[in-house]
DNA sequence: TACACATATATGTAAATATCATATAGCAAT
DNA sequence: ATTGCTATATGATATTTACATATATGTGTA
């Protein structure tokens, strides 16, 4: 996400990122899209999109790949039976399990979230903000 | 957040960060507790452990106090009548704005979130990560 | 035929953020 | 004495993200 804020100060925007963005949000996302079957990277794209809210980076979702698979969470094999050559990515035992780990984290944060919304409606009861 | 996970392949821990961290969630708690009253650095790190559900580094705070008063979110003035000095931080006109900005952004976070738990309960019905 | 565009994977580089350590200094309690 | 708390601050490093670029093939179209 991209935030346009200007300062005030120097007119700069080098805080260039929006607030609310969570840090390695996509991972869970394949995750659990390739729970629902086996897909190859340029192919998990529109998906990841309606999950992430906006359109994902394609080289920093192959190396995020790349990682995960380094992690165990997928493993991968080419597929050449197509048009184009495909590196299709399977969810594994470890990454089923990550995926639970993330899930349950992020009701966490779910929680410190609605924290923050409920203070902010004590401090600003008539804003339309939330 | 820390994730002690042990990657399968190497046995490394590189990825120290566990799912769910908000990239500077600091921010918006630090200027919904300066809606209620100013307040100095020290000052806030109780009422933002709550807010971030765990201990907020104090050189992080004070680095990410100059950077909101650079961007003109918050102002500061020495208090000097106390025991010992504080830089004593009031949100401003621009902060409020901010704030309401932010709250906003997670809004949107929080449907992100909601989303994925649904894909997952969809997809793992038993599960109980939720 | 030439060109733009989509599919498909991947790397290079820079910026922003978070983490951990360290520095300074006064005060209080043991 | 020295340990611990209050109070502010910087240095160094690791991690993540964003944007650009590279490569190669197929598909549509002017």
């Amino acid at each position: 996400m991209i935030f346009t804020y200007m300062c005030k100060t120097c007119g700069c925007s080098s805080r260039s990122r929006d607030f609310g963005t969570i840090e390695r949000f996509v991972e869970p996302c394949i995750l659990l899209l390739l729970s629902k079957e086996s897909a190859h990277g340029y192919g998990l794209l529109e998906g990841l999109e309606t999950h992430c809210g906006e359109k994902v980076d394609v080289g920093d979702l192959y190396r995020t790949l790349r990682r995960m698979e380094h992690d165990g969470w997928v493993t991968s094999v080419w597929d050449k039976k197509n048009v184009r050559d495909k590196r299709v990515y399977t969810i594994t035992k470890e990454g089923h399990a990550f995926l639970k780990h993330a899930v349950a984290s992020l009701k966490q944060t779910d929680e410190l979230i609605h924290h923050l919304f409920s203070g902010y409606q004590k401090v600003y009861p008539d804003s339309n903000a939330i």
